[in-house]
DNA sequence: ACAGCTCCATACACTACTGTATCCTCTAGA
DNA sequence: TCTAGAGGATACAGTAGTGTATGGAGCTGT
């Protein structure tokens, strides 16, 4: 058996390639393998070169990890900034929407999903990232807690159903998963929330 | 700095391993690092022997990974059997005391919840584990619908509730995580699903 | 007390990585 | 067009792990 000639995976043409290639790829590895599978001398492959250009661009693994943690937490803090304006005057619409956003799963939100997914792995055997995860936990639960005190005249409530609300996200994001569908429809989550959380309290 | 003389983790002194021996350590390595953690080295070294001793007890490392699984699927299946038959004529009653069981954090239990973290995160790398995990979601997602059943006549609302309560769950299991604490606490989750999600339906 | 089985140690060969050092090759700008 | 430096290749040394082969210890029944 002679070995094919070709390259394992589409070597991404032997154009030059930027700190932010390298981390795009490591995401890449993070969503397919987890944080155990984002090896240099795998990303190097996948990208066609050799591990020579990676230690330019970064002194080393580590710091790959932390430059791909960075960013993901920059993009995230981004897009909770972008969620606070309403989307629209309803407050129940409002609501739909965002439920919406944070379920846009099918597309390159799957990806971002399944990162989010290893990152939470990674976080339970490295308390930085723990903590970086609980910040964001917490962010997304008081965005959550302002769009439910919409609706709602009791405080307690409107965070108690944010609790309900972004727990029920998360939990979809692993369970009830089918092979490639990957979860709980989208259509069936919107629904029973909606029927279940939000409707109940809207006025 | 003189190296401590002291062995890595204690080394469960010399006597003979069983099968099981290797499984127990093999479950509490995934339970710290995940699945990728569990190493027949780094195992051979927390029983305190070398690796002549695993591969008189498995074939290999894939060998383990396998029997482990099978002893979850195994133990998991048991539980729900066991949940199947009501711990009380109230209905309400019952749902907390499965919920209660659900939630069994902080002691052994806490393990039990890192393992099943660990192995939905092996799930997203191996079809066969994926698959599984999809029986396993299902099967508890039945046993909880039969439980909602009890409380409201509509079959769909029953199904779901036990989703919503479900997916509550799994949630729970990550998100919010205090460092240390781990979850929001089992009051909390009890109050909150007991309030949204049992009481309003029961007659 | 010895034969046999169970459990483990030792040694070896191999693979898959990381990190470093050094050299090569384009390409842009004076 | 010469040249500096960005970007990458090559080679080397080292670590951590798997799997295999083989050789013991130490109980256990007869």
């Amino acid at each position: 058996m002679v070995p094919a000639p070709v390259p394992p995976t589409t070597p991404t043409a032997a154009v030059r390639l930027n700190r932010d290639d390298w981390l795009d790829a490591a995401f890449a590895a993070a969503v397919e393998h987890g944080f155990d599978g984002v090896r240099v001398l795998v990303l190097a492959d996948a990208l066609g070169v050799t591990r020579g250009s990676f230690y330019w661009h970064f002194k080393d693994h580590a710091d790959l990890i932390t430059a791909l943690l960075e960013r993901w937490r920059a993009a995230e803090a981004a897009s909770n900034q972008r969620l606070q304006q309403p989307a629209s005057d309803d407050p129940v619409k409002d609501l739909e929407q965002l439920l919406d956003a944070a379920l846009a799963h099918g597309g390159a939100d799957l990806s971002n999903m399944r990162f989010e997914l290893a990152l939470r792995g990674l976080g339970r055997r490295d308390a930085a990232v723990a903590a970086m995860l609980l910040e964001v936990d917490q962010a997304r639960m008081a965005l959550f807690a302002g769009k439910f005190a919409r609706i709602t005249p009791d405080t307690k409530t409107a965070i108690d159903l944010a609790a309900l609300f972004y727990l029920t996200i998360v939990g979809s994001f692993q369970a009830l998963s089918r092979p490639q569908a990957a979860h709980p429809t989208k259509q069936y989550l919107t629904e029973i929330i909606g029927r279940y959380l939000i409707k109940p309290q809207a006025r």
